[in-house]
DNA sequence: TGTACATCAGTGAACGCGCGTTCACTGATGTAC
DNA sequence: TGTACATCAGTGAACGCGCGTTCACTGATGTAC
């Protein structure tokens, strides 16, 4: 073979990589294959050695982006024991201004509603995990009460920090951080 | 003149109306002004009598779309006297399954964070005045507290109508919705 | 009252451009004999 | 050991298409004289 063993799966997750960011950044329909595969140091044509089409490629960042979020958020929580610092984490300026390497979920909930049924069941999967996640942390309540209250915080934690890239103004923009901070740290029912 | 006096605002308000359904159904970045423009009964040149660009549409789009929803929820609150019901209208299947018509927020936030400061510009007005029309609504605590809990809400009212939207097992989508609703309702300390 | 001109919302073809996708080709390596 | 052929990731030009935008033109009406 020309290239060394692996190769071929090596780039195949670049390409990944690369789309990922700029599907977060810019959306999945603002952003284009020639885009990717310049920026992944490849020609348009090598995209279809290792996809079938652009949807294709939106499937597999779903996947491969909700996957290491979920990871990391498992990570996280190992690591502190509470939801306190995750939540904190998720809702910064940090994650607000950085987009690109941030949820997915907030990036691209809306375009994944207007996908195709086979794209909207790599997204499913993953809400379920992240919430069992949320709610395995939760200290109060029955299985399904924490369920419920960990399904309500996820909901919050993805629309307030959307809410907080889209508002012009600054001080505005930090108050949506806080006040869903709050918010959820009140419905936990941690402190 | 060839039409009667104010036909000129007519069409250009048509124009928006067909452009807001369109942009909440599929999302700004895959309408175009052909398709817009065809569904308005008029041909493409006309979009620049009106309009300067579709930058400039979507900033009227937004501004009239908001603008509609706040005199809604207005209205329901004074109707209802509590907030109870107009969460329950926004957290419903029926909004879920009507995008065109329903939240231009929970539509189109995460592309809004996307466009130009002058177009957030018009969001973020109109996130201040559904953030008082929810706090005026709250029962207990001081003004800070209610402005607090309204923006936590109105973050978890979107990121939890949006992710109903996407995900593809529709129990796991009414699941949300509900689980939404009942976390709204305790954070507002209603009931 | 009749004629010449101005107005302007809307028409429809065309502009350059980038999109997603296809395809004949390249060229370094592996395999067969 | 040397030669002929197979493999296949990647190249780069081209496909048809729809995008946002421009522009010369239309034609019904209003205005001037």
């Amino acid at each position: 073979m020309r290239y060394e063993k692996g190769h071929k799966e090596t780039t195949r997750q670049h390409i990944i990589d690369v789309a990922s960011r700029q599907f977060r950044e810019g959306g999945v329909a603002a952003v284009g294959i020639a885009g990717i595969m310049a920026q992944a140091g490849l020609t348009n044509g090598a995209f279809y050695v290792h996809f079938d089409s652009k949807e294709d490629l939106v499937r597999a960042v779903l996947g491969d982006a909700l996957e290491q979020r979920a990871r990391g958020l498992q990570g996280n929580l190992e690591r502190h024991g509470s939801l306190r610092e995750s939540l904190r984490d998720y809702l910064s300026t940090r994650h607000r201004d950085n987009a690109a390497l941030g949820c997915p979920t907030a990036a691209l909930v809306a375009e994944i509603a207007r996908h195709p049924a086979k794209t909207q069941g790599v997204f499913t999967g993953n809400v379920e995990r992240i919430v069992l996640l949320i709610a395995a942390r939760l200290r109060h309540g029955t299985d399904a009460e924490r369920r419920r209250k960990a399904m309500a915080i996820y909901g919050m934690m993805v629309g307030s920090l959307q809410m907080a890239r889209a508002v012009n103004d600054p001080k505005l923009s930090s108050e949506i951080l806080e006040n869903a901070l709050e918010g959820a740290i009140t419905l936990a029912g941690e402190d």
